[in-house]
DNA sequence: ACCGGGGAAGCGACCCGTAT
DNA sequence: ATACGGGTCGCTTCCCCGGT
């Protein structure tokens, strides 16, 4: 990459993976720049307009806007270096704004959707049981290191229609299918060799680790979501069902319709009275505004 | 036609610094 | 003090290619 933009970074100590990215991401924002100016243009040249042009075509190639966002912030930190070694006299990406995230789907009534799917997706005959598993505790507003429990942490009442896990800071209680779903995704779980319940294949291409590799260790986020992905699509809400999401409904459901405190909120979700008050900020906000 | 490998693209969470 | 946004990371999915 020109101006030694690239060797810039490297002294800051930015990874390989990382430079990597930022070589590929000024290449195609310059070869978008070259297919609309058969010259080619020096840095100096280029405007503010060529920035946001750049970000619109991305817009319609249907990247996310934390793709996009993430494009837009490696194309300022070249300008600002540009600016920083006098090679630009103004830097033209300083003023760019950043895309909104995509409205979130319409969370007052969110829990309730998310709920009352849960017997059709527990009753869903091409399911694998890890997916259900995976539904019954989202709902629940387990977060993703929530879901790295041990078996150890399962407690399976006598009756078999009580479960009870232990997270870190607080306890999930499960019954009816809930629980019967649960358990018999446990009961499949002691068949892998690790001491997590939800696992995920792990990755072989790492470096410099030789043997050792286990097949099974604790299920990665994007597994989940994964899951989550396939649920969303198949039930029509819209493309991003995160675990977050599903801890903001949460709380604003607790909040709006139990007229729970943020004591118990807090409480219910294991995060700090804090976190909940800017759960439910966000909430006002982002149903207040339109974005985009 | 079908696979498996390997690189590229896409993505969201997390962490942390900066602005307000 | 808090919100915001940038930077980094690790993973999945997509896509292409070469071998069967």
């Amino acid at each position: 990459m020109p101006y030694g933009f690239i060797k810039h970074l490297e002294k800051r100590g930015f990874s390989q993976v990382t430079l990597i990215g930022y070589e590929k991401v000024m290449g195609q924002f310059f070869s978008y720049l070259a297919k609309l100016y058969p010259e080619k243009k020096e840095p100096f040249q280029i405007s503010s307009k060529d920035i946001k042009d750049y970000i619109r075509a991305q817009e319609e190639k249907e990247k996310s806007p934390s793709t996009i966002n993430k494009e837009l912030a490696i194309i300022k930190s070249f300008f600002n270096y540009l600016w920083e070694i006098d090679k630009v006299p103004v830097d033209p990406a300083v003023k760019i704004k950043r895309l909104k995230a995509k409205k979130l789907v319409e969370l007052n009534t969110f829990y309730e959707e998310l709920n009352s799917l849960l017997d059709p997706i527990l009753t869903h005959k091409d399911y694998p049981i890890v997916r259900k598993a995976i539904y019954v505790l989202a709902l629940k507003g387990l977060k993703y290191s929530d879901f790295l429990f041990k078996k150890d942490n399962v407690l399976i009442s006598n009756t078999q229609d009580q479960v009870e896990i232990v997270l870190e800071n607080r306890t999930i209680l499960l019954s009816g299918q809930e629980a019967s779903i649960f358990i018999e995704f446990y009961n499949q779980s002691l068949f892998n060799s690790s001491d997590f319940v939800f696992t995920s294949k792990i990755y072989l291409k790492r470096k410099n680790d030789f043997g050792n590799l286990e097949n099974y260790g604790p299920i990665q986020l994007m597994t989940i979501l994964n899951h989550l992905k396939v649920i969303s699509s198949d039930f029509n809400l819209g493309e991003n069902l995160t675990l977050t999401i599903f801890r903001k409904s949460i709380a604003y459901f607790m909040y709006t319709k139990q007229r729970e405190s943020l004591h118990s909120i807090a409480y219910k979700l294991g995060i700090e009275e804090n976190t909940a008050l800017i759960y439910l900020k966000l909430i006002t906000e982002s149903t207040a505004e339109k974005t985009y």
